[in-house]
DNA sequence: CGCTAATCTAGAACAAGTTTCAGACTTGAT
DNA sequence: ATCAAGTCTGAAACTTGTTCTAGATTAGCG
């Protein structure tokens, strides 16, 4: 079926007529690419981000050190777009079972509790996406708020939303930030996972405040 | 007995602020350690994260590398202390002139935004210090965290409180979460001043909804 | 087919963080 | 003053991300 788009962590950005912007890959570009983020994949899910190392993914995937680096500009690309790529299974996946809160920030923080305990799986791989994407600078901004959209794409789905609020937004954005930033001080052991999901549950407590004036929080109490 | 004493855990400093009191550290030690923080801060203005070379660094504070890595052990540990520095002298400063917002919320708000505008004037000083804090593994746990308790107590300040909740303790957390991240994403060009304000006030709002029950909320609306 | 440009490969080379080592230097105790 | 233990120095070595080069392959095209 031809309908099958490529859905792939090629941003299908195009739109620019005149720019070479996205080259179309041959079948076996398209199988090395694959391979690479599969040993990327592969290495972070044994040792986390140290134990990708360039050298190794070009081994691993067969492919030359050059060519790796001609795919992925840098090691934090090379993660970057590996995480791009688990977002999206992982989206998918949760589409299939949409979350059963009554209020959206229930939903929301299930959603968000669910893929924690994706990533628990896989700590490791975890740690190397997390790490990379907090550490990208600026040469990869693109990929990360590719990543970003990704992730608000899934709380909005959470919540049930067609066209959010400037507020509702705002709300989604600071969910985002305290779910990486969670993130982060659960994989350098600062904080357990207990306390993660408080977090997660506190700030999703936000998305009441930014209800539509009409409606009341669906809050308990 | 040693001579100048172990400086090797130097960084388990117990939690004291400022304290030069303590410290087992000889009088030279001291000033090398300083030199060392002094030398640290002045190349991270220049260029951030990047430029804060540990050649450099040794030969500005005129310093033996290997002296250096004694007491940094890794450019992520000299980069933390390097904030802890910083995150002091912030602190006074922000104790001198306290917020004037009715609302907790305004206060903490403003106390933010206030810091915020600091790490503006060194955006290169304040790239390397949180790209190194989010970087961070395990093995800098301690002085990460010494941080995030500094950060703490800037935040109670600011909504003068002497002992807070466990959901006031919360709310704090998450806004330390989105404090962090979205100075990354300020210092990543993900995000503009106007936006980290934005999320800032968002995420503040929060701590109306943390009073305990008897009291109400301080806002309008 | 034959050509040209782009891509891929192997491998060396470079850069910066980190480690290691021998020897010189300090310090505090005897 | 002397000594043992701990510290500092300078330099080299090692690691891993990144870049560069020359030659082989491949893709697209007339």
């Amino acid at each position: 079926m031809p309908a099958e788009a490529k859905v792939n962590t090629v941003a299908k950005v195009e739109a620019r007529a005149a720019a070479p912007a996205s080259p179309p890959l041959t079948e076996r570009q398209e199988a090395r690419r694959r391979r690479i983020l599969h040993a990327s994949a592969q290495l972070a899910s044994r040792g986390g981000f140290d134990a990708v190392q360039m050298r190794e993914v070009a081994e691993s995937s067969q492919v030359a050190l050059g060519t790796l680096y001609r795919y992925f500009p840098s090691k934090i690309h090379l993660l970057v777009a590996t995480m791009q790529d688990q977002l999206e299974h992982m989206h998918g996946t949760l589409r299939k079972k949409p979350p059963q809160g009554e209020s959206a920030a229930e939903r929301v923080a299930e959603t968000l509790m669910r893929a924690f305990r994706a990533l628990q799986r896989e700590p490791h791989l975890a740690d190397a996406m997390v790490r990379a994407l907090t550490f990208a600078d600026r040469s990869v901004s693109p990929e990360v708020d590719q990543v970003s959209r990704q992730t608000t794409a899934i709380i909005l789905d959470a919540m049930g939303l067609e066209d959010p609020t400037p507020e509702q937004l705002s709300a989604v954005r600071v969910i985002e930030h305290t779910w990486h930033s969670a993130l982060i001080t659960w994989l350098s052991g600062r904080a357990s996972i207990a306390q993660v999901r408080i977090d997660i549950e506190t700030v999703c407590r936000l998305i009441a405040l930014t209800k539509p004036e009409g409606q009341k929080p669906e809050g308990q109490k």
